[in-house]
DNA sequence: CTGTTAGCGCTTTCAA
DNA sequence: TTGAAAGCGCTAACAG
């Protein structure tokens, strides 16, 4: 046999098993077995597990490429991997990239990761290179902005492509995004039930809109239980923790010193920790603290973190069901998917204060 | 026509740009342009110009699967990504696929992320799914055990592939690694050199072959020193913190109480932190520490964590070249390539102790 | 229900 | 140096 005799790389380059070999092995025609895998209710019953049985045994997959060749589909969706600053990486990521391989997979679809070349800031041209080289049948974007060029490229471009966040409406797009807004009134009302005061927030200063839906929701949540919020912080550099622990110390030695911080993220939380250790407090007694994002390392620390946790499979989900609805040409199920998060409480946060 | 029915999806589908209408916008036929994008040295300078200026014009870029099917070539790269444990995802993760997309990128390649699917703990279904769909042209792997059946299989699928790690000698490999060893010999050395003359070590009880490295390296340092080694440590379950917590402890506690402790990952270091603290000690004053990995957390905390940087874009680059010369059929670069970690010095471990 | 025919867009002989 | 013809593996019309 041909095949055989190829010793390596037989299998994946040219010598794999054809429609036609299946088509040999079960005594019927090419056609025969394309209908078996594209339309079985043509099929006899007899011919179907006949047929069926010689793709088993000869492990026949169809060669993607000829298949979208002919049909136009690529059953690839094309993931625009954040141009993640190596001073900041998202731990996240690799948890959200797997949900939405998953996501994808569900739905017979692969993830082809892409990025603008190195060294190149705007995404565009990388866009249009997938585009033109019809190299997926959608797209999906991450940490999107208020007002997004890439989003807007992506409208005049008429190419499917869903979101996680959104931009200002006007832009038509199919988004999932965290509800940030009642994640930190959420947060609100958990201090307040632990009996907290007056409590501090500790924001970030970046373009991404959650920072501001974040504070705002805190703001409100503030309102609901009649808190008393010590002014709402921005460091200037997030990525400095110096900055931050400046932050908090103003925020620890004012006359209304906080019970409690709410940090707009995990990594200012853990800031804010040494901050208030510096300052000779002890986290989770004299100072509570909750973050947002529950990376993995919130159950490490000391006292563990309470933390809002990220639903990535569901985001994920929601994204592929939405991006795939307008490939498919559907109704999308619904435009928009705002997403409550899940408040994990824990040591840093469940001593009961006093009044 | 049918194509322009189609409603969505217009420019990724049907109706893109071909070699044709370049052909036609530059007055010459379509093998001519695909001698331009393939040989253009057999081209004529003037024809060459002018076809290219249409190719530019129109915005035309080969439809991949078209020219996949001809050449058998797919130009992508698929990437097993690791069934990440959710309860210790790997904050790298994300950054480590960037760097495989760009260095792949640099020579035309694409990643595709795939999985096993959902539920099933088995890999080798997945490889063949892509195999058998002649998705790919190769195989990337991480994590790889001393005995892995993923390699096993791949070797026997006889396909290309690239590892980073490396299974026993016996299976043919082409691999990266980073070298555990020497990377905790030189944090011995640093602590040596920091003044250090009892130090202890705190190992991660996994099967993953660095486990194993590093405490060896580690040992191997203590004696080009002269160090005076407290028992290395195997916390039973890593993810669990307050297992972890002990074993420093118990470290802490003993008689010849370590003043620089060495964690065999960043995570482990952390929780060493807290459990110096708990002891009433200061990080960096009384107990020096050290990390591997460098995550981005290294640079945040109190004090700053001094690690052992792992150079993932040397090593995303390094895989990529070793795939690519496979796949051409090239002699490859050296089979493997053990790279140096770079040790990062920050406050944690930059105390000059007294003897 | 099954087989025949055609062609997706591209590259690769081979001729001119 | 350029053009004509063939065909990669598959699926969608259509015919039997």
């Amino acid at each position: 046999m041909a095949a055989a005799r190829r010793p390596a790389a037989s299998r994946a380059g040219r010598g794999a098993v054809t429609i036609e070999d299946v088509a040999k092995a079960a005594g019927v025609s090419r056609q025969t077995v394309s209908n078996v895998l594209n339309a079985p209710a043509r099929v006899r019953a007899g011919t179907l597990t006949r047929v069926q049985a010689a793709i088993e045994e000869l492990g026949y997959r169809p060669d993607q490429s000829a298949r979208s060749l002919r049909t136009g589909e690529r059953r690839t969706l094309a993931y625009l991997a954040p141009v993640d600053s190596p001073s900041d990486p998202n731990p996240l990521m690799g948890g959200f990239l797997e949900a939405l391989v998953d996501a994808a997979g569900d739905e017979g679809y692969r993830i082809l990761l892409f990025r603008p070349s190195p060294g190149t800031l705007d995404s565009r041209p990388a866009i249009d290179e997938v585009i033109a080289g019809r190299q997926a049948d959608g797209f999906l974007l991450a940490d999107v902005l208020r007002s997004d060029y890439r989003v807007d490229h992506l409208v005049r471009a008429g190419v499917p492509f869903a979101v996680f966040g959104r931009t200002d409406p006007g832009l038509p797009q199919h988004w999932v995004d965290l509800d940030n807004k009642s994640a930190m009134r959420a947060v609100a009302a958990h201090l307040a039930a632990q009996g907290h005061r007056r409590v501090g927030y500790l924001g970030a200063a970046s373009e991404l809109p959650w920072t501001a839906d974040r504070r705002e929701g805190f703001r409100v949540g503030l309102r609901d239980h009649g808190l008393e919020g010590t002014s709402a912080l921005e460091p200037l550099d997030p990525t400095d923790p110096a900055d931050t622990v400046e932050a908090v110390h103003a925020l620890l030695r004012s006359s209304q010193r906080p019970t409690a911080i709410a940090a707009a993220s995990d990594m200012l939380a853990v800031t804010a920790y040494e901050a208030i250790r510096a300052a000779g407090l002890v986290v989770g007694r004299d100072v509570a603290v909750v973050g947002c994002h529950d990376i993995p390392l919130c159950r490490i620390l000391t006292p563990a973190l309470t933390s809002v946790r990220l639903p990535l499979r569901t985001i994920a989900s929601g994204l592929v069901a939405r991006l795939l609805a307008q490939i498919r040409g559907e109704r999308a199920p619904g435009q928009g998917l705002l997403l409550p998060g899940e408040l994990v409480v824990r040591a840093s946060s469940s001593r009961v204060v006093e009044a």
